[in-house]
RNA sequence: GCGCCCGUAGCUCAGUCGGAUAGAGCACCGGCCUUCUAAGCCGGUGGCCGCUGGUUCGAGUCCAGCCGGGCGCACCA
C-alpha cells in the first residue's frame, strides 16, 4: 500500500508540474509511513515538506496542490487531508483494504516472502564455537541470531547457505589434549599436574575416563607431544558431536561444516598466503611473516606465520574468507561474538589486499549474555570450568522461550538472561502472548468446525462484511509484513520480526476481546474467519522466521 | 591511552529513511469470565530519551565534546 501511495503521489506531482502549479523538476526523497497517531489516516507523507525549499512555497500550499491532484484516485482513497506541518494524511477506502486482505489470503504461507534478494547468493557463517566444550548460552544467542538471519534472508529472496567454521587447529585444541592427558594420567594413578590454562571442566575428566576404559594404560608411555595431539583431536571430534546434537536440539541446522585443520592440511592456506606474497602484501619481521594490513585500513600489521613456522588463526581465516568469496557468494555474513569486534578491521583489510571488495563481507556482532539466577549473576567461562550450557537452558526453559529471548532484542545490545525469571514468569512471557494469539485463532476455527461452519471462499462479496475500524486496522498492520521482513533482511536485524509479531498479537487480542468471530450472523462470521485466518498466517510465519513454534493448543 | 558497542518509565527493552502528543512487557493500583482458551481485555500510576552544544521547518534518531557501563587493543583462537 505504501508503494501504491508513493506511486499516486508521484503521479500527482507530475500532474502539478505539467499544469504549471509546481516548477521544480527534482524528484524529492520523501517518506510514506504509517502514522503513529490514530487520527492521522492510514498512511502519511512528508512530500510537501521536503519540496518546500526548492519550490519556495509553504509546505501547506504544496500539500494542498497535491491534495487536489490526488482526488480520490479512482475511488481508492476515502480521504486526503493536509495536516499541521504540511503532512498529507491519506485514508484508503475500506474497499482497498478488503482487496489487500484478499491478496494476503491468496498468497497463503508465501505471504511475507519477497524478491528483493533477487536470488543473490549469501552465506551466513555463525555459531562456530571452538570444539573445546559444549555450547554455552552465549553460543546459543549466536546460533539463534545467525539462524534467524538466514531464515529472514531466505524469506527476502536470497539464496542462503549456512556454515559452521570449526576452529580445530592451533593452541586451544592442544590445550584440550593436554587437559585430557593430565586427567587420564591421574586416573592411571600417576601424579600429573593439571596444565595452568587447561580446561578444568567435568566433561574433560569424562573424556579421559572413556580413553582409559577403552585403551587402558596405553598412553602412559607415549611421547607427550604425540599423546596430546591424538587425544586433543579425538576430544575435539567428540565435542563437535556434542555441539552438533546441541544445535539439533535447538533446531539449528547447517549446510556445511568447514574444518580449519582440513584447510591447513590441504595446503590451501599457503596458497592464499602465496597470493598475498605475489601482490606484495607480506613481509618478514623477527622471523615471523606479517601482512601489511595497515595499508588497507587496519590499525596495524598482523602476523600470518609465527616465528616457529606455525600458521596463525588469521592466516586460516584469510584463506577461508577468500574461498568463500571465490565460491561466488555475492555477500558473506559473519556472526561473531562482540569480543571479536577488533578482528573486523584485519578481515576487511585482507579481502582488500586480495583485490576484492571488503563490502561483500558483513559482520554481525552478538553481544555477551550475562546469565543470572534470581538476580544473582552466574559466572561463566570455559577457563573456570563453571558455565551454563545451552543444553541446560533448553532443559530448563525450552527451545521456544530461549530463542525468543535471544531474538527479542538487538544483537549488539547486552542481554541479561535470568533463568529463574524466565521460568517463573512463564505465564506472562511475551513469547506466550504471541503464541497464545495463534492458539486462540486455532480455537476459533475449532469452534466454527463444531458448529459446522466453514470459512467461505475469499471474495470481494464476502469481505464486504468487514468494516469495523479494528478490522481495517488489522489488515493495515498485516499489509506491513513484507516490508518488515525486507527490513529485517537488509539490516540483518531479525528482532524486528519479533517486535512486529508482538504488535500483531496485541491488535488481535484486543479485537478478539471486542468482537465475536463465530456468531449467528453468517456473513459476518465468514468474513471474520477469513480475517482471522490471515492474522494467524502472519503470526505463524513471523514466529517461523525466528524459529519459534506456533502451537494449535496451549 | 586508542577503537567498537550500549545509555529511553522502578526493572527488562522496542522505537524503520530524522516526522506530528516517545511505546511494550514486568512491577504497582482499580475493573472485566452464562458466550470462540482470562497465558487475555479495559482503565490508572510512572519519562531531564546520560549531559552540553551543533545541524534544520522538525532530533530519542544525524554531528562534535563530555560522563557512565561493557568489550577489545597477541607471533591466542
Amino acid at each position: 500500500m505504501k508503494s501504491r501511495l508513493r506511486g499516486l503521489l508521484l503521479e500527482a506531482l507530475a500532474g502539478a508540474r505539467q499544469g504549471g502549479e509546481l516548477s521544480s523538476n527534482e524528484i524529492p526523497s520523501f517518506v510514506v509511513e504509517v502514522p503513529r497517531e490514530e487520527g492521522h489516516g492510514d498512511l502519511a507523507s512528508n512530500v510537501a515538506m521536503t519540496l518546500a525549499r526548492v519550490e519556495r512555497k509553504g509546505p501547506q500550499v504544496i500539500a494542498a496542490i497535491l491534495q487536489r491532484r490526488l482526488g480520490d484516485a479512482g475511488g481508492r482513497l476515502a480521504r486526503v487531508e493536509v495536516a499541521g506541518g504540511g503532512f498529507l494524511n491519506v485514508t484508503f477506502a475500506a474497499e482497498a483494504w478488503r482487496e489487500r486482505l484478499l491478496e494476503i489470503l491468496a498468497a497463503g504461507d508465501g505471504y511475507g516472502t519477497s524478491l528483493v534478494g533477487a536470488g543473490k547468493r549469501v552465506q551466513v557463517e555463525f555459531c562456530s564455537a571452538n570444539p573445546t566444550g559444549p555450547l554455552h548460552i552465549g553460543h546459543g544467542r549466536g546460533a539463534a541470531t545467525g539462524d534467524a538471519i538466514a531464515r529472514v534472508l531466505e524469506a527476502a529472496g536470497y539464496g542462503v547457505d549456512r556454515e559452521y567454521y570449526i576452529n580445530d587447529a592451533g593452541g586451544q585444541i592442544e590445550t584440550l589434549g593436554s587437559s585430557v592427558l593430565a586427567r587420564y594420567l591421574v586416573l592411571c594413578g600417576i601424579d600429573e599436574p593439571f596444565p595452568e590454562n587447561g580446561y578444568p571442566a567435568e566433561y574433560v575428566t569424562d573424556l579421559a575416563r572413556e580413553v582409559l576404559e577403552r585403551d587402558g594404560q596405553r598412553w602412559v608411555g607415549v611421547e607427550r607431544k604425540d599423546a596430546v595431539e591424538a587425544l586433543g583431536r579425538e576430544a575435539a571430534d567428540k565435542l563437535l558431536d556434542v555441539i552438533r546434537s546441541d544445535l539439533a536440539a535447538f533446531g539449528v541446522r547447517f549446510d556445511r561444516f568447514t574444518s580449519e585443520r582440513d584447510l591447513q592440511r590441504s595446503g590451501r592456506v599457503e596458497a592464499a598466503l602465496e597470493e598475498l606474497e605475489q601482490r606484495g602484501h607480506l613481509y618478514v619481521n623477527d622471523g615471523a611473516r606479517f601482512m601489511r594490513s595497515s595499508a588497507f585500513g587496519d590499525d596495524k600489521d598482523r602476523a600470518v606465520v609465527k616465528s616457529d613456522g606455525g600458521l596463525t588463526y588469521f592466516a586460516s581465516d584469510i584463506c577461508y574468507h577468500r574461498e568463500k568469496l571465490l565460491a561466488g557468494y555475492d555477500r558473506i555474513i559473519d556472526v561473531w561474538g562482540a569480543d571479536h569486534h577488533g578482528y573486523i578491521g584485519r578481515m576487511r583489510a585482507s579481502i582488500a589486499a586480495l583485490g576484492m571488495e571488503p563490502e561483500r563481507l558483513r559482520v554481525v556482532l552478538v553481544q555477551m549474555v550475562s546469565l543470572s539466577r534470581d538476580g544473582a549473576p552466574v559466572r561463566m567461562g570455559k577457563r573456570t570450568g563453571e558455565f551454563v550450557t545451552l543444553r541446560d537452558v533448553l532443559d530448563e526453559v525450552g527451545c521456544d522461550l530461549a530463542r525468543f529471548f535471544f531474538l527479542s532484542r538487538k544483537s549488539d545490545a547486552h542481554l541479561d538472561f535470568d533463568l529463574e525469571l524466565a521460568r517463573r514468569q512463564t505465564a506472562e512471557n511475551p513469547v506466550f502472548y504471541i503464541q497464545y494469539a495463534y492458539t486462540r485463532i486455532a480455537g476459533i476455527f475449532r469452534q466454527a468446525a463444531e458448529k459446522g461452519i466453514e470459512a467461505p471462499v475469499p471474495s470481494s462479496a464476502v469481505m464486504a462484511a468487514l468494516g469495523q475500524p479494528e478490522e481495517l486496522a488489522l489488515v493495515r498492520l498485516l499489509a506491513e509484513f513484507p516490508e518488515i521482513v525486507e527490513g529485517a533482511a537488509e539490516s540483518l536485524e531479525p528482532h524486528r520480526v519479533v517486535v512486529y509479531a508482538q504488535k500483531v498479537a496485541g491488535d488481535f487480542h484486543r479485537y478478539y476481546a471486542r468482537h465475536r468471530c463465530v456468531s449467528g450472523d453468517v456473513a459476518t462470521t465468514g468474513a471474520r474467519l477469513l480475517l482471522v485466518r490471515a492474522v494467524g498466517q502472519v503470526i505463524g510465519r513471523a514466529l517461523a522466521l525466528v524459529g519459534v513454534g506456533a502451537p494449535e493448543r496451549m
